[in-house]
DNA sequence: GGAGTGTCGTTGAAAAATCAACAATACGTT
DNA sequence: AACGTATTGTTGATTTTTCAACGACACTCC
């Protein structure tokens, strides 16, 4: 049903920078990782990327630029899944919890009051 | 920034399972794989896992059971921010919102309650 | 006893991933 | 034109990963 952890370590580390910036040159990913190995190496795992149909490649004006072909939304439903499936047997609470309790994720006024009517959406609509 | 992944992918499919069970044995691991390899090929894979520090082997009455050596709390944390940072640009707001909506975590009344009175709480500490 | 079954660990060969070297192109500068 | 720099794509060698084949051990059932 739904096969695709066929990422090796390079390509995760690759599609992650690529979600978290949008849609970057190949320079700009280089910039972002860890260790980064030579300008042809990161060309390489583009590359393969974008042969595995897990990339697209485009030009954005002059430059080319990399972005991710599936859609955003359904990238990050997949992945808060699988933290919550993993990490917190599946509850939504706990979850919650952790993340209102990290430290880099100070909620304004306004967040809070959007994040209670989504809740109390949620309920109204409850199945 | 401070990270260090170092996991393969087989590697990391088993950490994953790992937290997702607790404490299981090798062949509940081999269960739970998308697509399990010989058993002698899990072993592999755990020997390196306890080799390279990721995983502790202990008896367990008479079976012989891996688990985690970082702590779950540290571990949960650290995948929720990994997720936030890379694929909600930090936005708390985003993620709960993804998390609500997810099909599969239905809430009920009360941890619907605890939930409210848990960002009440963060908003009271909030700076 | 011994044949069958389940768990555990190691070895070595095949497959995949990683990466630097290289080649090609484009574009501006002198 | 000739040179330097930046960006891209490919090849092939090295390293890492993946995995089945084995061997050892314990235990059960006949």
């Amino acid at each position: 049903m739904t096969d695709m952890p066929s990422l090796s370590r390079r390509e995760r580390e690759v599609m992650d920078i690529v979600h978290e910036l949008g849609s970057p040159t190949a320079a700009q990913i280089r910039e972002c990782m860890a260790h980064p190995p030579t300008d042809s190496a990161v060309r390489s795992v583009l590359r393969i990327l974008v042969e595995k149909g897990h990339l697209a490649k485009e030009y954005e004006g002059p430059r080319l630029v990399y972005s991710p072909r599936i859609p955003v939304v359904r990238a990050r439903r997949s992945a808060m899944r699988h933290v919550l499936r993993t990490f917190f047997g599946g509850s939504v609470e706990g979850a919650v919890a952790t993340l209102l309790a990290l430290e880099d994720g100070t909620l304004t006024d306004e967040e809070r009051a959007r994040i209670m009517s989504m809740i109390d959406r949620a309920s109204e609509e409850g199945r």
